[in-house]
RNA sequence: GUCCCCGUAGCUCAGUCGGAUAGAGCAUCAGAUUCCUAAUCUGAGGGUCGGAGGUUCGAAUCCUCUCGGGGACGCCA
């Protein structure tokens, strides 16, 4: 059976209100809200009845939904269909339904995911900048945009992901002054001195760390200060030697620094793109841009006027250059698009950054269909929420201070750690698969921790609760697929082999059409760009294999044989689409636990 | 001042192109184990969906107003 049992049934209950003179669309199945009644139900004979009373006929729901029944009773994929109320229509699919689309989803490795038509999707996500160590504030981008990444390739689509480091900014220009403070004997700071400089990197990672938070600090008590960083970062882009030398020392040293930060959550880059290296696009950009009579001067700055007068709201303008001459955030991310556009040629851009950026993004996007560049739907900006404390406020460490990625990640592996000697597991492992078991369960329980929940709001960090064995958490999902591999093991040293599937206890129709949800699950999510909703199917996979493997013995001596093996085609099943959904969220199983 | 997000059970959150008795998880209480991993499962209690109007046969969901929390608003990124 190549169509899920839902939409077979909807496909049915669509020709009979064709059939019976309605728009289709009333003949929507859904899952039900009420599944002690019936798994699946269609609400469109209330629908019906409006329309007709529209058009000055009587109407009477329930009739309508009787007329339906009788057309869908004869339909072979349906046991039973009542009608409740004021004329709901519960529909329970045939066993045979059930068990035939959960055959043809053990057959299928994807276990019913559909690939789509792929398009070309540049994804920009991570958030990470030059010189500034990670911490906190990047976690969200990393792991949001790493699972939207892997829906979207697993979908179908041919995604390129890029880091897009901010390494062109006056965050730069505070580098390299302080570092000429630091070290005023360096060659990069001989003004008339060019192009020989040490391959070797006069700083290592945690110079940067230091030196960018002093000069920002420093700037902003001193407006001296400041103008040198300005000049400094003024300079760099207008091409000093010394400077740029500098900053490829920073990039290269920072790129070594967020890969091993990104690679301890399991994130990879396509592309380690940044601002600099769009700089050489700017001037022919900017050129283009005059060209075509968008831009103007304001106030000594170039700008393009993108607020649209029909809307209440307005939107300040794209600021291309600044009175001093100096690129600005919206020049880079505009030049961005322009290289994107030859280099790619992408279908459609996405933007993991957060929600308070909003109007950032909306500037540039119009700048950018200004110009003819991009349609306003192939741009978005994918924006979200902030990581809290228990306090409601931005999270914090104990001391105020902003916590560092590796610390965070650290914490969990020991919140994780200690949970697994309270309840005794693996004790009989050696201590590396014991290391590696916790740092699992402690990825797992930080990304389930913070995807699941609505990409845009905030959420309450909660490393107790993120790492509890029960409920709806990380841990809880290795459980039930580590729970799997060992009965598969078992199963193996008994000689015991998976075949045709057979349902016919309600905890087996029930996870089978649990699994049968996975590909509605991963469209709805691409479509809202939501991770949130394959953690939810997830969640609910795993809460059915629980109660069907409470409710239905598989190896145990007093089962028949084809009941064995039908019930471990199930479990398999299951397995491999938890595995594939785990994936997508970026959380890794374990063997055993 | 303009705009955006949020307000749902004691707590943390789903649900918002209108539909039945508003769902999960935690916590609380009551059960289940000659156990294939009980790190599990079953059941119960717990709600003026911030408030007030309106549209509708029907509103957490749509419209208007309002209260409360967070955020963004031309030369930082």
């Amino acid at each position: 059976m190549s169509q899920s049992v839902l939409i077979l049934l909807d496909q049915a209950a669509r020709a009979a209100f064709e059939q019976l003179g309605f728009p289709e669309n009333f003949g929507k199945v859904t899952e039900s809200d009420r599944p002690d009644l019936a798994p699946f139900q269609c609400n469109g004979a209330m629908a019906a009845a409006g329309f007709l009373k529209k058009q000055g006929e009587k109407a009477n729901p329930r009739e309508i939904a009787t007329q339906v029944s009788e057309i869908l009773s004869s339909n072979s994929a349906i046991a039973d269909i009542e009608i409740a109320g004021p004329g709901f229509l519960n529909i329970t699919p045939t066993p045979d339904a059930v068990s035939g689309r959960a055959n043809t989803l053990f057959s299928d490795p994807r276990t019913g995911a559909q690939n789509i038509d792929p398009k070309t999707i540049v994804i920009d996500y991570g958030g990470a900048n030059v010189a500034k160590p990670m911490h906190v504030g990047h976690l969200r981008s990393a792991v949001i945009g790493e699972a939207i990444k892997r829906l979207l390739r697993f979908r179908g689509h041919n995604v390129i992901g890029d880091v897009h480091l901010g390494d062109w900014g006056l965050q730069m220009g505070h580098l390299i002054t302080e570092l000429e403070d630091e070290q005023p004997d360096l060659p990069y700071f001989y003004a008339d001195k060019a192009g020989d400089y040490p391959d070797a990197s006069p700083v290592a990672m945690d110079d940067l760390a230091r030196l960018y938070p002093a000069a920002s600090r420093k700037a902003k008590e001193d407006p001296a200060r400041m103008e040198r960083s300005r000049a400094a970062t003024a300079e760099l882009q207008a091409g000093r030697p010394g400077y740029r030398a500098l900053l490829d020392h920073f990039i290269t040293v920072s790129i070594a620094s967020l890969k091993k930060g990104y690679g301890s959550l399991g994130v990879e880059f396509d592309l380690w793109k940044g601002e600099a290296c769009v700089d050489p696009l700017i001037p022919g950009m900017i050129d283009e841009l005059r060209a075509k009579g968008i831009t103007e001067e304001s106030d000594g700055a170039l700008i393009i006027r993108v607020d649209d007068e029909s809307e209440k709201k307005d939107v300040p303008p794209v600021m291309l250059l600044a009175s001093s001459g100096a690129v600005l955030y919206h020049t880079t991310d505009l030049a961005t698009l322009v290289d994107r556009k030859s280099e790619i040629d992408p279908d459609l851009i996405l933007y993991v950054v957060d929600q308070r950026q909003a109007l950032h993004f909306e500037q540039v996007f119009r700048g950018a269909v200004k110009a003819g560049w991009y349609d306003r739907d192939q741009l978005d900006h994918l924006g979200f929420g902030t990581m809290n404390g228990k306090d409601g406020k931005p999270f914090k460490t104990r001391e105020g201070g902003v916590l560092r990625l590796e610390d965070l990640v650290s914490m969990m592996r020991d919140a994780a750690t200690t949970r697994l000697e309270e309840s005794g597991i693996g004790q009989d492992f050696d201590a590396d698969e014991r290391a590696d078991i916790a740092d699992k369960v402690g990825m797992a329980a930080l990304k389930f921790g913070d995807l699941q929940n609505q990409r845009t709001t905030n959420y309450v960090f909660d490393p107790e609760r993120f790492t509890a064995f029960e409920g709806k958490t990380g841990p809880y999902l290795l459980y039930a697929a580590v729970r799997i591999k060992s009965l598969l093991r078992r199963a193996a040293d008994e000689g015991v082999r998976a075949g045709e599937i057979k349902i016919s206890h309600p905890s087996e129709s029930a996870l089978a059409m649990a699994l049968d949800g996975f590909d509605r699950a991963l469209a709805a999510a691409e479509s809202k760009y939501a991770p949130h909703l394959v953690c939810d199917h997830v969640y609910r996979l795993a809460q059915s294999f629980s109660r069907f493997y409470t409710d239905c013995p598989i190896l145990k001596n007093d089962v028949a044989t084809e009941v064995k093996s039908s019930r471990l085609a199930l479990a398999e099943l299951t397995l491999r689409q938890l595995e594939l959904g785990l994936n997508i969220i970026g959380i890794e199983v374990p063997e055993r636990m």
